[in-house]
DNA sequence: TTGAAAGCGCTAACAT
DNA sequence: ATGTTAGCGCTTTCAA
């Protein structure tokens, strides 16, 4: 087959400990290393991945389980964890669970079978419920939504934080009728809402929610039913990136104005949020610091295995823009 | 450390060599079956799939270098190269090489590190002019961008026609000075180019074209420029979905009006194109079928190595929408 | 059908 | 500083 560490020991007249200790920057006196590394260029020698890894029974390979990677929101924070990990010398397998269960357990389980590092997972509500770490052999790091609390390191948003300064900035802008729209199968839905509902009540004020599932063809449908209702709220708060656009979908179609008819708040400064109508307003998510994060929290747990399980919360921006304008009067306290 | 093949063996009380047949199906008596597979069930054995390849020599693994992750195209086409590998037992290692050609040149090494069965590949023209296909063990797919003809099977778009189908169109809508923006580092640039080249001087129109860098900043400080000379174009064709995002932006803050003061053509058919005034009119690219047929193409010549090498030629459709609604009056020939 | 044993390519003791 | 050798966990002859 290809050419192994024995060709190159043979054509550089040493044995193969000493290629070893080349490759692997071993002591090994200057003149023997050039003749070495003269051999590997010459033979075009390229280490056998799968061997070295079980010999040596280390990966520096982590695993990173994300829920959809078609969302922008997991391809931003997808390149951070690829950045840290690459300046920590370990190699990404990204693998895209489309927010089934089943193929989370399915890579959960080729995770193991690969032996990795390390997982950092975006888990369905499901899976986060039912989530046994020590049932692993490698650290996870929850990133986005949570496990069961203290199981395992996580770094997510401060969702109800972010819930609720998108309800306080509807309400400041003179909204009163806020509805919200949820997504149904990660925890994030449940924990902005929560947010949601709170600002809402100590303003007094009636909540209104819908959850479905997270695709922006539920949204838009979800939305579309909603408006056919009689008394529809004059704003919606909408929990993540997909569904936003849905949301505006059914607005276009329905003929509706933003904000005229309803105000849109919602999730994930995606390239397009800027483009509807003069902008939409959303809580911009730092995705860069939480995939950089992740990766940290993952390395130091790989150092220190019996460290205290720890949570990191990150703020979330907002960004006003235009779907939010208002409704003429100032709101009052 | 983990529960291991020898560890089953003993607890189901037959060899090593029974459990690693019933693993893989070969013929086993149902009693020897049975008690071997409650003893992998009772220990949550697990399989090594470094020792597993090293000693099968079967990786079962294809490589997938995409130019970028966040550009949506290859997000769809990762997908369905993804979901055709998985139907064929195979795994994907996914690898971001970020339009540089040192970053690709590392990720070829590694694909060779851990003998891939073979990679997909949509190269920058830098890596594509000299790409040498014998230098690696593994068979080559490019996507969306070829390499040198002949050397590597390929699967593309016909991009010189694509290319004349807008230009086609935005004369038939009445527009006469069309520019064209395209970017400078990929051959899917230069084909495009081509055909809108050809269909203007089928036309004797006269053609004007600007290259930049694949990012949407590179394309908006672009068309700033444009807008800031005495005589810029009253349409414009894009390249791809980035750069199409850049001219949107440009004109935007220009506080120009699509198609009122330049129309716009693009490459892409992403979440946001419909969203930008009445819809932008773009080529839709078979995206899912790109990357299944890659896939198709990888397993044929995995089964076939001395095959002719093959390029297949997809075709993109027309997405007519507003930003090219024409210049009132209709196209004379 | 089953088991014993060799060996995939590499690293890491251990010896020199 | 360098070489010899055992063995990582598995698959695959080869015998029985």
């Amino acid at each position: 087959m290809s050419v192994k560490i024995k060709d190159v020991a043979e054509l550089a007249g040493v044995s193969v400990a000493t290629v070893s200790r080349v490759l692997s920057n071993g002591s090994v006196s200057a003149a023997l290393k050039t003749r070495v590394e003269e051999a590997v260029a010459q033979l075009g020698y390229r280490p056998n991945l799968s061997a070295r890894r079980l010999r040596s029974q280390l990966s520096q390979t982590v695993g990173l389980i994300v829920s959809d990677v078609r969302n922008p929101f997991f391809t931003a924070v997808s390149r951070a964890v690829e950045d840290a990990a690459y300046r920590a010398g370990m190699r990404v397998i990204l693998c895209n669970a489309d927010e089934d269960p089943d193929k989370e357990a399915m890579y959960l389980r080729l995770m193991q079978e690969e032996r990795v590092s390390g997982v950092i997972f975006s888990p369905t509500s499901v899976t986060a419920g039912r989530f046994r770490p020590e049932r692993f052999e490698f650290p996870v790091v929850m990133i986005d939504r949570e496990g069961p609390p203290g199981l395992t390191d996580a770094v997510v948003l401060d969702n109800p934080q972010a819930g609720r300064l998108l309800v306080e900035h509807l309400i400041a802008r003179g909204y009163r009728k806020i509805g919200g729209l949820f997504g149904n199968v990660s925890t994030t839905g449940a924990a902005r809402r929560a947010g949601y509902e709170a600002a809402l009540a100590q303003h007094g004020l009636p909540s209104s929610v819908r959850f479905v599932a997270p695709s922006t063809e539920a949204a838009s449908t979800a939305v579309r039913a909603w408006l056919a209702e009689p008394d529809w709220p004059d704003a919606l708060v909408v929990s993540n990136g997909l569904l936003l656009l849905g949301a505006v979908h059914a607005l276009t179609e329905a003929g509706l104005s933003i904000p005229g008819d309803m105000a849109l708040a919602g999730f994930d400064n995606d390239v397009w949020t800027g483009l509807v109508g003069h902008g939409l307003t959303v809580i911009e998510q730092p995705v860069y610091d939480i995939g950089v994060v992740a990766m940290e929290m993952l390395l130091s747990r790989l150092e220190n295995p019996s460290l205290a399980k720890r949570k990191v919360v990150l703020n979330g921006a907002l960004l006003e823009r235009a779907s939010t304008s208002g409704r003429g009067a100032a709101a009052p306290s």
